[in-house]
This record gives structure tokens, sequence and C-alpha cells, in this order.
DNA sequence: AGATAAGTTTTGATACATCAAAAATATAGG
DNA sequence: CCTATATTTTTGATGTATCAAAACTTATCT
């Protein structure tokens, strides 16, 4: 009756997945196996599954894409991952960039009880310490539209406001760059051939970072 | 490599059997059934591949009891779920008689990190919000030896301190007539033969509980 | 001691999630 | 439009955990 670990993740991925696409495409199965982690065949199988109980719209060949009731389901997924991780950063004060892992395990075991606990506690938070916005009770989601890094006007200030890549290192680069969610910088020019955009931030420092790691780093025009 | 969490449930359910009878015996494989809740058969099948992996000694139709490894990993499943037990009730606020299922399903999550993070937010707790002792993390347990409310000394102050069941319902119960780990009560009489015991708490107020609930209410003779 | 009751183990299946490798299908280039 | 390449699906197995019911031990009670 209840979806198990496994079928969470399946979800969230495609959830994801979609995320990032602009139209309503489907995902290839290829894909969504990589994201999950297991071999092609095994999407496959569980993606029949899944389209059976009426949770993703399967097209033979051609890939699978959530449907309402899966986007529902997996948008509370997320929202479970992303309480618990502004729970264990606000809270329990563990570092930003390690709170992914434990909230990987811990979102498919949390009670609605205990999550609307750390809801209250955290005063009803709308984004995770990534940036990323927590879906409702209900399954939505504020919508938003974002800049990164590397499409954002140059020499206009700028908030971070997300940061879409959960890989430890990564976020602690972030971090040592002072491009946490929150703070003030701006770019003053870019060059894609030398793969590099700099950055002035909020005391005057000058860095430089790659292009990858800038589109990354989302920010909002204030 | 790292044992899942039906293994766990097993060993928690031999280390409770255990803790529950006076010398080294065999626990049945009924009774190990049972307090999995799973069928014999399934008891029996996976008892000889935890004895195959060392965690505990079984003897074909008697019975089955905790190897040193399988005791010290079992006190390590408990330690986390005593030490998720009191982070739930005094850093988020859950009610004492609700804890247990939610503790259920953390303990084999969370991680090493996590549960030292709790354990120092709670300041080395010894005892969970049941009263039971919170194994430290090398598997050790401090020793104690208790007396039930069907077994201390009459017209005698004596300090509850463990409360030995962790039915919700019970809880309320016993939270609704003072006897919570911490109340000092008295015992004014028993009888067997009409099953009650009759106490009188810290406000002189008078109860009769039955014999079967005294026995689950632990105290210390102060 | 022998019969019956109680408890335990075996047997044969099932569900879920997975893989590797073979087979089928789609896509893209000349 | 046909072939080479990439992707997807199918097939046949495996591991873990479970059950129901048959077969077997052990304990108990005259």
């Amino acid at each position: 009756m209840f979806p198990s670990s496994t079928v969470e993740n399946y979800l969230k991925a495609l959830y994801q997945a979609e995320a990032a696409t602009v139209d309503r495409r489907l995902i290839p199965m290829g894909q969504l196996a990589s994201a999950v982690g297991v071999a092609p065949g095994t999407a496959t199988t569980m993606v029949k599954a899944l389209a059976e109980s009426g949770l993703v719209e399967y097209e033979k060949h051609r890939g699978v894409r959530l449907s309402s009731a899966g986007n529902k389901l997996a948008a509370l997924v997320l929202r479970r991952h992303r309480l618990i991780e502004q729970f264990l950063v606000e809270i329990m004060g563990i570092s930003w960039a390690d709170v992914h892992e434990d909230a990987e395990q811990l979102e498919h075991v949390v009670s609605d009880r205990l999550i609307d606990r750390m809801d209250a506690m955290l005063g009803h938070p709308s984004v995770d310490p990534h940036g990323d916005p927590i879906p409702t009770a209900d399954g939505s989601i504020p919508a938003h539209n974002y800049h990164s890094l590397l499409t954002c006007p140059l020499k206009t200030t700028v908030t971070v406001t997300r940061v879409t890549d959960q890989n430890a290192n990564f976020l602690r680069f972030v971090e040592s760059q002072e491009l946490k969610p929150g703070q003030t910088i701006e770019v003053e020019a870019r060059d894609p051939v030398a793969d590099s955009v700099q950055l002035r931030t909020g005391n005057e420092r000058r860095i430089t970072i790659g292009t990858k790691a800038a589109s990354k780093v989302l920010i909002e025009v204030r």
C-alpha cells in the first residue's frame, strides 16, 4: 500500500529530471537508470510496475514521465528531504555540506508527525540550506524563475539563492568562495572559451570559477 | 556488509528477551518469532543465517542466544533507539507515549554522526524517557538492580525509574496516574488474589492498579 | 512407556529488487 | 534507404525475506 523506498527514489529521480528540462518531455530510460544507480533493464522493469500503479506514464522505447499522482508523491518525498536537511543544519548544527547523505536515508522513514514538527520548529521555511524550494504539504511548489551566474546580467549586484549540486566537495568549495545562498555578489566578466566566470564577492574579493560551477549557482537580481 | 534492518530487529528482540530472563538460557524459537512478528519457520531460517555469520549461537530444537558479537550489535541498535526517543521527547517535544513507533523506524537509518550529535545535544543521558538505560557507544550497559511496584517493600517512599512497556495506551495510562519516571510514590497494599496494588502518589492521591501493570513500573528505593 | 500435545524444522512458493547478457528496436550517417 | 551505432527491452538468474502447511522432535501426562 505504502510506496517502498525504492519506488520513492525512482519518483524523486524522475521529478528532478523533469524539473531540469523545460517542456514536458519524456525522460529516457538510460538517464533514469543512471540517476537511480541501477542497470538499464532494472529501470525498465520498475517503470512498468510504476505505470501499472498509475504513478508514471510510460511509452515503450521512448521514455517515461510522472503522472499527476506520481508528481504529487515525488513532491512529498522532496518536501521531506528538504525539511530534513534544513532541520539537520538549523537545529542540529550539522554542516551544510554533509546533510545530503543523512537526508537521503531519513526521507523514507520519518513520519508525518515528525515532518510537521520539524516544519513548525523551523518556522515553515520555503527553501532548504541549498536554496532549493520546499514543496508544501499538498505537493505544490512555489514557482520561481532563476538565473544562474552563467546567465545573469553583468556588473549587477545579485544574491545567491540556490546551489543545484549536492556533492559535498562542491558545496565546501562554494562555501569557501563565499557563494552560499544569501550572499551578494557581482559578475564582472565571462569567457566561455576560457571556461571562466569572474566574480566580485561582498567583501571585494575577486574570484574566478568555471562555467560548469557557475551554472550551478542560481541567483536573484535584487 | 552492514546488517540489514531485519537482522537488527532479530538481534534487538533477542537482546530484550535475554534481558528479561535471569540466567543465560536459550530463547525458544516461537518466542523470538512472535517478538519479531514473523511465522516460526521464518525465524528458524533467519537464525540459521545469523548463526552462520557468528551473531548468535543456535542449538537446533532447543533455542538461540546472542554471541558476544551479536550482543554488542544489539546494544548499539538499542542505544540508537533510546537516544532517538530521548531526542524526540526532549528536543522535538513529541509526547512520551508516541515516540516508540518513530524510533523503531529511525534506529535503522540514523548515521553515527547524527547519533553522536543527539547524544551531545542531550548531555550524554544515561536513560531514555521510559527510564530504560542507554548503552554506551562501546556496547556496554550500566548494570542496575530494579524492584517493580509488585516486589518493592510496602509503605516505603520509592521513585519510579523505568516503565517496561512501550504501548502508547499503557504509557498514557501511566502518565495520567502520575507514575512517570522521576515521580515518588508509596505502595500501601497488595492483593494478588484481587489482582490489585494500592498506591499513594506524591500529592496524596490514592490509586489502584492491576498486578500486571504494577510489574511494569520499576522503582528505586531512596 | 506410550500417546498426545506442543513446539520446531523442512519444503515448496511467492514478492521484490536487482544484474548480465542476448534480442529487439530506434537513430543517424553516408 | 540501408547499415552501423546507441538505446531499450527481454530473458534467465540471484539474494533476501517472507508464508503456509507438511514432517519431524521434544515434552507431558497419565
